[in-house]
DNA sequence: GGAATATATTGACAAATATCGATGTCTTAT
DNA sequence: ATAAGACATCGATATTTGTCAATATATTCC
């Protein structure tokens, strides 16, 4: 990569305006904690589920238990689904405000 | 997480229409090429110029010019950016229809 | 052809991550 | 109180990933 300004008359040059590093560690973190098959299959179906869903009712993904609720953890984690126990199952929620910041990049991704 | 049907009369437990693997697969590895913030700031300078940009008019991102590359590489392959050498300079262009299985997941991602 | 510059590749390494088995905790049912 | 089931945590491990220095390749200019 260069540090040498562009050539002169060449082009224009006009830098594109971009993501500070705060901005694109914020944003970077969210996409991370869904950048995971496991973790998309999960957040999807809680997600499409528009109210909340039962962790049992999540069909077997191939993966352990411990797994499941690494990746839970993760989602949690991240903002991006909440979750409360009540009685034996514990129920998750989308909190689709989280993806925000996604979305404020202005890159067409949903 | 339980393998074992949710229980009786508790909840009509309709699944909710999940990703396949396969969709799971693909959707994970194009996030998991922008959810890194070097990748991020780059996607999203030479996304935001319209155009194409030069990796000369990229300002300086804090890493190494064989780690700026390694990124550009990733991207590339995600087949997110596509570049092209022009002399002494490589320009590349942001593919936006590649993100078309992220947004076909209909989260509400941007 | 040789020097200079832009970008890519290689090799090495530390840090992060996904996974699992074993075990712990909490709740309900008996 | 005990047992059983749902979910979380712990510890270990293999893999992936981000980074850099060194080096290679490509292009332009002299």
């Amino acid at each position: 990569m260069s540090t040498i300004p562009a050539p002169a008359g060449v082009e224009t040059c006009t830098p594109a305006a971009g993501l500070s590093s705060e901005e694109a560690e914020r944003v970077a973190s969210l996409l991370k904690a869904l950048a995971d098959p496991v973790r998309l299959r999960l957040y999807s179906r809680i997600a499409a589920s528009g109210r909340e869903s039962c962790v049992c009712e999540i069909e077997d993904l191939g993966v352990s238990q411990p797994t499941v609720s690494h990746h839970l953890r993760k989602l949690r984690e991240a903002g991006l689904v909440e979750s409360e126990r009540r009685g034996t199952w514990v129920y998750y929620r989308a909190l689709p405000e989280a993806l925000a910041p996604v979305r404020a990049l202005g890159i067409p991704l949903g």
